[in-house]
DNA sequence: CATAGCCGCCTTTTT
DNA sequence: GGCGGCTATG
């Protein structure tokens, strides 16, 4: 694309843009925040951007966009790219940058850069551990309340010895013993959890003055999406990479906070100016994707939340359907319920890209794919994490991780018995014995089985075998991951034990097949592919990067991956009291907001089609409970009241009630009614659903009408 | 040393 | 309801 082409591109898009948008992407120099509600395109604004950054002369090298997850950062870059924005920006998660930074710079933070990154089932092994080396017990010491804990820590970017300092009663001095157990049998893994990507990088730059001006004046623009959703460490290391040049571009809604639970500091979009005092400020109000019945829904419902910064939400369509609630009699009901109308929608030509069915927690899809499975309805779950936590995926894996890190010793205890090769737990014990008198890693001991002295011969022999298998296949570990991953899946024996089994094995070898196909993909795209970086990369993979718009499928998804995306229609399911919101919630306000955020998230996914519903009974953790209606569902200012909504479900021997609702309206709702056009209520009766709306209309004609027929929608 | 079977544990959301 | 870890047995 010529400069000229790229000038011509972006004036055509400033002509889409209103005037505060114009003014967020082209007129703003020095620090921004794009206060900007669902749908108002404020991810578009950063890709925009971009492409006028580089348009008016900047450098691609200079500059730097942060997303929340790494589908939106590919995404990103293709729109970036097809606005003649070339490639050489960096853009890219937290994480990713954080390792990419770690990695250049890795003798500054006194980790080698081939570390291992370790997911919550790898941190639950080392916690253990730590635990136990600490002489304590799992009872009162519960390894995930530990994990929380030393995560939150982290996210304080509290090391250990700084946090040692501050302690004063057994539990937080216990804790740090834990912490620096913990923190030592990840070092001596050369491995680093997430948090530790987050805390090593922001400390790196604060304590080492030659990498922070290096880093700082590299990226003269700084842009980051979803800003509400970053915690204290992210913060930190923006700040850091926004000391030189101060020309930082945050985008956000405090209304779609989701991650309060992660760490996620909602103070640090809403301290903005004050972190930045000569910020600009934009509002975007204007709602592009849903329909004025679907925006009133959710501003009914967000505006319950008393902890939050007045916003509108402006709808710019005109026209839709209504919203409805549904109750089922129980949760295979719901889904059937949900499945029959995805059947008629798939059936009025609606593509099946175009339908998203969300749920508060994961569980909740196996009575979803049952339905969908009957009714012969394609659907992907989009949870990219439950692929790598396979077994066989991760056997594959470790011996990918011990190859790439000799020091990974978890990877290591995993497959060295895997497939049983006769290594067992007592000559395991043994080497891990040698191992810790001699001061040295397993794998070396390994080396020194010959030495021994407590093994015999047979073991010894095992050892060399496996170790001469292992070092057959680092010939083949630099470069290109694909011809390895096919060396490793013969020459561990994986191949050969899966088809033994014959059946049974099958579906084993068609995931790790998959896998390497996913390694061909990375040969292909990664600028130097090699074994450190593709590992890195996958550790990294979250849940919504296995989402594809592409595969024709109804897709189905928790609440919390639905950030970000947007479909024509959109079911919410199980909006019942102690699910949405989650009974962990209960008793606190703060979480109940949060909750009640999420809600607000999903819903305003919905372009044009919000099906909600509910189940009078569901079956949680194998028990028959009888629910109830989550307190949610009266505040979308639906036209029932929490009474007749009751009875209506206790009243019903059928198992389906449907509710097709219609809003209630305020005087001075501004209303478009199909024939007469916009027009403002006067006055409203509520009488359930036979209420009469006397609306005045901007042609000067005032009508009386029934809200049943009258499908007026808000505007 | 391997395997099967049983018991007890956890169980929200995720980078 | 599902998984990891432990134990008993071959």
């Amino acid at each position: 694309m010529t400069k000229a082409d790229q000038k011509a591109t972006t004036r055509a898009f400033a002509r889409q843009l209103t005037p505060s948008q114009q003014k967020a992407v082209f007129h703003v120099d020095g620090p921004l925040l794009v206060i900007a509600g669902p749908g108002s395109g404020k991810t578009r604004v950063i890709t925009y951007r971009i492409a006028a950054l580089i348009d008016s002369g900047v450098r691609p090298h200079n500059i730097c966009a942060i997303t929340f997850t790494n589908k939106a950062a590919e995404e990103m870059r293709q729109r970036a790219a097809a606005l003649g924005a070339s490639a050489g920006a960096h853009i890219s998660t937290f994480h990713s940058l954080c390792v990419r930074i770690l990695r250049q710079y890795a003798s500054h933070a006194d980790i080698s850069s081939n570390f291992s990154i370790y997911d919550a089932a790898d941190q639950s092994r080392c916690i253990k551990e730590a635990i136990k080396l600490c002489d304590l017990d799992t009872t009162n010491f519960a390894p995930v309340r530990m994990l929380e804990a030393i995560s939150t820590l982290k996210n304080k970017l509290l090391d250990v010895d700084t946090f040692a300092q501050q302690t004063d009663d057994y539990f937080s001095k216990t804790l740090a013993k834990i912490y620096a157990r913990y923190q030592h049998i990840l070092k001596e893994n050369n491995a680093l959890d997430f948090d530790d990507l987050l805390m090593n990088a922001a400390l790196l730059l604060e304590n080492c003055a030659d990498v922070c001006s290096r880093l700082s004046s590299r990226f003269k623009f700084l842009l980051i999406d979803e800003y509400q959703d970053t915690n204290h460490a992210q913060y930190r290391i923006v700040k850091a990479l926004a000391s030189q040049h101060n020309n930082i571009c945050a985008t956000g809604d405090p209304d779609q906070s989701i991650y309060r639970w992660r760490g996620a500091d909602i103070r640090n979009i809403l301290a903005f100016e004050h972190d930045w005092p000569d910020a600009t400020i934009v509002k975007l109000e204007e709602n592009f994707r849903s329909t004025p019945n679907i925006l009133a829904v959710a501003d009914n419902l967000i505006a319950r939340n008393e902890n939050r910064k007045q916003k509108r939400l402006i709808a710019t369509r005109h026209t839709g359907r209504d919203v409805t609630v549904n109750a089922f009699e129980n949760e295979n009901q719901e889904a059937n319920g949900v499945a029959q109308k995805i059947g008629e929608l798939l059936k009025a030509d609606t593509a099946h890209s175009d339908v998203a069915v969300f749920y508060r927690v994961n569980a909740q899809s196996r009575a979803l794919e049952e339905s969908l499975i009957k009714s012969k309805i394609p659907y992907q779950i989009v949870r990219g994490v439950e692929f790598y936590s396979r077994k066989e995926i991760r056997d594959m894996l470790a011996y990918l991780k011990v190859l790439a890190n000799p020091s990974d010793e978890i990877a290591l205890l995993r497959i060295i018995n895997t497939p049983t090769r006769g290594i067992g737990k007592t000559t395991i014990d043994r080497v891990r014995d040698y191992a810790a008198r001699n001061n040295i890693g397993c794998f070396v001991a390994l080396k020194r089985a010959p030495q021994i002295s407590s093994l015999s011969n047979a073991p010894k022999s095992r050892i060399a075998a496996f170790l001469k298998m292992m070092e057959g296949l680092t010939k083949h570990s630099s470069g290109k991951v694909t011809p390895l991953a096919e060396e490793v899946f013969v020459e561990s024996g994986l191949e050969g034990v899966l088809k033994a089994q014959g059946a049974e094995g099958k579906n084993a070898i068609e995931n790790i097949n998959e896998l390497i196909s996913a390694t061909v993909q990375y040969d292909e795209q990664a600028e130097e592919p090699s074994l450190i970086d593709y590992l890195q990369q996958i550790s990294l993979f979250s849940d919504a990067d296995a989402y594809d718009p592409a595969c024709g499928r109804v897709a189905l998804m928790t609440l919390h991956t639905a950030k970000g995306l947007e479909f024509d229609n959109v079911f919410i399911v199980g909006v019942e009291e102690g699910l949405l919101p989650h009974e962990r919630s209960a008793d606190n306000g703060d979480e109940t907001e949060e909750e009640r955020r999420l809600f607000f998230v999903g819903i305003t996914r919905a372009k044009n089609n919000l099906n909600i519903s509910c189940a009078r009974y569901r079956t949680i953790r194998g028990q028959f409970l009888r629910t109830i209606p989550s307190q949610f569902l009266f505040e979308l200012g639906l036209d029932f009241s929490e009474a007749a909504f009751q009875s209506a479900i206790l009243n019903n021997q059928s198992s389906v009630i449907n509710n097709q609702l219609s809003p209630r309206f305020r005087r001075g709702d501004l209303v478009a009614h199909k024939k007469f056009g916009p027009g403002t209520v006067k006055e409203f009766t509520d009488m359930g659903e036979n209420s009469i709306v006397v609306v005045e209309f901007n042609s000067g004609q005032t009508t009386s009408l029934r809200v049943k027929y009258a499908r007026l929608s808000k505007m």
